[in-house]
DNA sequence: CTACTTATCTGGACAAAATCCAGATAAGAA
DNA sequence: TTCTTATCTGGATTTTGTCCAGATAAGTAG
């Protein structure tokens, strides 16, 4: 895996640091669907002096390369996740803020085209669900 | 249009008072998806005297009674608008956030089933579309 | 392998957006 | 007219994230 996330790097123009992998794996492994703080803890179980604001730096860059995917429910700090490239939706617990992914429904990317658009150039529809998961249903 | 949004207060317990009166009119005449700072100087127009809590407090309860509607763009600070009630939809602009409303395109809310939902009791499908406005198109 | 360039990292200050708090005010019920 | 308490005011605080300057180290060129 570390192979293939370095080869993903160099593609991108960005250096192999491990304060880098440290955060990329702490996403893939313990973060999916975590934000920035719980990946700072996550990250530094690898590498214990690992800075916060490295963490924000290579969220934010890691985001613009499209290597990691940046989800920001109303009200919430942002998320990320390592699922890329297929502009899948996510589907959010009121109560817990427990987030599971859900494939698109209409088609591809993008998946949705509106009636209207204002003379826009549409690029992206981005679809946010909101519910009950199975858990806080049942404490309830 | 005062007496039925007082009516509208009313009906849902909450007093009619001017820094109230102020914000709504501020957000039906002046604030279309504008955000709360926006807010607060278009509702100091019409009561100079108003405290930026007093709009923060107001947008908050006026949401959650239904009576304004809150959007919240990724990475954006909250935007506010009179229209509720239908679950309608946002298109906004990369690069000048401007934004409009979006019939739903595929039926009423909520307007999107997931093919499958994890076990969660789905309430809402916000759907957040991103693009280049006309203006933004031609200026680039 | 060594030197160099500069991307990246560290630590601390700072900013944006919004909430919390305590006392003062005023809406609306009695 | 009085009373209760929702609401408002002004200031402190929190949360989430960015900015900045100097130190470090990745990758390139010799």
């Amino acid at each position: 895996m570390r192979r293939e996330v370095e080869i993903r790097l160099r593609d991108s123009s960005l250096r192999v640091t491990e304060q880098r992998l440290a955060v990329i794996e702490a996403v893939e492994y313990e973060g999916k669907h975590q934000d920035a703080e719980f990946i700072v803890r996550a990250a530094r179980k690898r590498l214990p002096s690992l800075s916060r604001q490295a963490v924000f730096d290579n969220l934010n860059t890691l985001t613009s390369k499209g290597i990691l995917r940046r989800i920001e429910p109303a009200g919430r700090p942002a998320l990320y996740e390592t699922r890329v490239g297929d502009n899948h939706h996510h589907l959010v617990c009121r109560y817990c803020m427990s987030t599971v992914d859900i494939d698109c429904s209409v088609g591809s990317s993008p998946c949705l085209q509106p009636l209207n658009d204002h003379g826009y150039v549409i690029d992206e529809a981005e679809v946010v669900y909101w519910g009950v998961c199975p858990t806080c249903q049942s404490s309830n």
